[in-house]
RNA sequence: CGGGGCGUAGCGCAGUCCGGUUAGCGCGCGUGGUUUGGGACCACGAGGUCGCCGGUUCAAAUCCGGCCGCCCCGACCA
């Protein structure tokens, strides 16, 4: 209830916990629609923040954004035979228009890949087009069977990268340049600390020659796959002919890129630092940082109290701090703080007689802890206490995941840690798909990365932690969402 | 599609086993007043096809039959 006793939620209760945390902070709601999500003000502002700050990255880049159609025709996607496979199961599919039989049935994009390459022929040439680098931010629909707001709806926004290259080489660096960006709004943003690497056969992107992910670990020791990027090769070219003439006058097939992340983050942000009072929200990543809360006893007060508020308000705002001011009338301050609480806000300021008095306020953290600050100091003090709660909550999810993390398992611990408390396990890997089905169904971890350098515990593990031949890399072992 | 739970006011629930005045409670909402340094209080008030259809009965939220929907757990996945 107060700051203080700001809880880990039990993993035994977490769906509960997470739903009521959305529901509290005025997140999103349940849509009429089965499976669909109604994003709420509060949760677009999140969202919105994302999309500025990663728009920004991309564009400095080189990346501009475009707009695709969301109806595909069936045929496209059939054109690349895995992407087919992976996505046909889980499509609308549009088959009446203007109340007539559609003579090819439309699908409303899982993904844009197919419709976009069809343009990408038309548009490239010469390798003097390339690289072609875009982006679109869009909605997309998978008819998923079991949903959860935020992690898996029906429809979702996202974003969806699309490049497309001169050389192989080329576009490996584009996927782990867009994998780097990933990974630093994640960590710098979010307050969320990643894993990244790449994935196993079994968990690639349905028509990528290799998928790359950010994997975080959330508060119930579940993985979440946070975003993804995809080296594609040379298949969707193949498939949609999209070629270009090469500087010595040969022709050959683009190599392209595809990537994305979803309003899934809102759900990390909600599952990475969420508490027993609420949501949790990063201050750079807040649509509201501060909320101002007057306090008064008499008429007299109110007024002079109301006064300095508005005033703080108007300087606050003026110097780009969001921020709010709950003049509401006849809610005891107790009540705000709670409110404001469950919805994340990051800092409180209360105003009363007594501050105004001695021209002072109090900054309350909703991670913990209240200070007296001047007025005169206040701004200030509030940039460098947003800046102290971001570090401290990225410190504070680095360290729950060290402490729920082994490493080099070799295979009884690997199941007594799964089927225990979970977390991310480091163990050799042969690579086999049988040792990868054998695990999940023992203990329903996945190999969620082959970890990158920077992320291994043991460099080069001699052998796989489950069947014990010899490993071809570190993996990282999880539950996943 | 399997296993579990639930459907009664905007939200959370009681009542159902054992049928019986006008279907209740808390929160929220409206009006008026008193309040405001950690979830305020008083008074009055609005708000319900008890998920739907059918059956039994003098009488059904309650018993019987069927259907629908939602949530959680598995299989699918960002």
């Amino acid at each position: 209830m107060s700051q203080e006793r700001a809880v880990t939620p039990r993993a035994e209760d977490f769906s509960q916990w997470y739903n009521d945390v959305i529901m509290r902070a005025e997140l999103a709601d349940y849509s009429p629609v089965r499976g669909c999500m109604v994003i709420r003000p509060r949760g677009y502002g999140i969202w919105e923040l994302m999309q500025r700050t990663l728009d920004g990255m991309f564009k400095e880049t080189g990346h501009q954004n475009a707009y695709f159609p969301l109806f595909i025709p069936q045929s496209f996607l059939a054109k690349e035979a895995e992407h087919v496979e992976g996505f046909a199961p889980e499509t609308a599919v549009v088959t009446m228009g203007g109340g007539k039989v559609l003579d090819e049935p439309l699908v409303v994009r899982p993904t844009s890949e197919t419709i976009i390459y069809a343009s990408f022929a038309k548009w490239i040439q010469s390798y003097r087009d390339l690289p072609l680098l875009l982006n679109q931010w869009a909605n997309i629909v998978r008819w998923e069977m079991r949903t959860r707001l935020f992690l898996r709806t029906t429809e979702f926004l996202w974003q969806e990268g699309h490049t497309a290259h001169a050389t192989d080489a080329e576009a490996q660096e584009e996927a782990l340049l867009i994998l780097d960006i990933y990974r630093r709004f994640m960590e710098e943003w979010m307050a969320m600390p990643v894993v990244t690497g790449v994935k196993t056969d079994s968990e690639r992107f349905a028509g990528a020659l290799r998928t790359y992910a950010c994997e975080a670990l959330m508060q119930d020791n579940k993985a979440l796959q946070a975003g993804t990027t995809h080296h594609l090769g040379q298949n969707f070219a193949k498939a949609f002919d999209v070629t270009f003439q090469t500087a010595d006058g040969g022709v050959d097939h683009v190599w392209s890129t595809s990537w994305g992340v979803s309003t899934r983050l809102v759900g990390g942000v909600i599952m990475s630092h969420g508490d027993d009072t609420g949501l949790v929200c990063p201050p750079r990543l807040a649509p509201t940082q501060v909320v101002i809360v007057p306090i008064w006893k008499s008429g007299e007060d109110r007024a002079v109290v109301m006064e300095v508020s508005q005033r703080l308000l108007r300087q606050l705002r003026e110097s780009g701090v969001r921020v709010e001011l709950d003049d509401r009338d006849g809610m005891k301050p107790g009540a705000k703080y709670y409110e404001w609480e469950g919805k994340g806000v990051p800092v409180r300021l209360e105003i009363g007689p007594r501050d105004v008095a001695q021209d002072q306020a109090v900054v309350a953290r909703r991670t913990g802890g209240k200070t007296t600050v001047k007025l005169g100091d206040l701004h200030r003090t509030l940039k460098s206490t947003f800046d102290e709660v971001q570090q401290q909550l990225y410190s504070t999810a680095v360290e729950r995941r060290e402490q729920n993390s082994i490493r080099n398992v070799r295979k009884d611990q690997l199941i007594e840690f799964m089927n225990g408390r979970a977390g991310f396990a480091y163990g050799g890997f042969c690579g086999s798909e049988r040792c990868e089905q054998e695990i999940k169904d023992l203990t329903k971890a996945t190999v969620r990365v082959l970890p990158d350098p920077e992320f291994r515990s043991n460099p080069s593990p001699a052998e796989c932690a489950w069947c014990g031949m010899p490993s071809i890399s570190e993996a990282v072992w999880a539950k996943a969402y």
